[in-house]
DNA sequence: GCCAACGTTGGC
DNA sequence: GCCAACGTTGGC
């Protein structure tokens, strides 16, 4: 099983948005490194979700490939703004995959921390930096996973666990 | 908002 | 196929 770190800008979609959907499509990937890393992904694959153009960015959370690799049309359409003027349905330069939100970090992890670890030295994060859809070795992804935590779900009453002076 | 890095486009 | 110009990403 493949690990990946996926960016999103948290002002388009942040992780907030994919957990409250549970599964939403990963599109608008324009690049196609990044696109070649989608195919490759299966379904069952867990990603780390990173906040991009974000103060600061950083990781946020983990989500699991729902749905392999199929067409984004996002890129025929004139109205999105991922629209490619050169794709179309005889084209299908692009694709996208179904994300799944599995958790946030009880601690978000910002790219200055991330990359004052020794431990994840090497990492594609720190020298592709603009590369949107990346693996990540195995052992960084346990290792920024510790790092970071689960946040426990809220309860349905909301606030009452932190109301009733429960310690996080 | 600036700017470095870097991917893409298009002229030749 | 080279490479300059241009556009985009994304950190700061």
């Amino acid at each position: 099983m493949a690990h990946w770190l996926v960016k999103s800008e948290p002002d388009v979609f942040g992780i907030g948005e994919l957990q409250r959907r549970g599964t939403a499509p990963w599109d608008g990937v324009r690049n196609y490194q990044a696109r070649n890393f989608l195919r490759a992904m299966a379904v069952g694959d867990r990603c780390i979700f990173y906040h991009s153009n974000a103060e600061p960015s950083g990781a946020a959370g983990i989500c699991t490939v729902a749905r392999a690799h199929y067409t984004d049309h996002t890129a025929w359409d004139p109205a999105s703004p991922y629209h490619d003027p050169k794709d179309g349905p005889k084209v299908q330069r692009w694709s996208m995959v179904d994300m799944r939100f599995e958790l946030v970090f009880a601690r978000f992890l910002p790219l200055a921390e991330l990359r004052a670890v020794p431990e994840l030295a090497g990492m594609l994060l720190f020298s592709a930096s603009r590369l949107s859809v990346q693996p990540v070795e195995a052992g960084h992804f346990a290792f920024i996973e510790a790092m970071g935590g689960r946040r426990p779900a809220a309860t349905r009453s909301g606030s009452s666990r932190r109301a009733s002076g429960t310690k996080r």
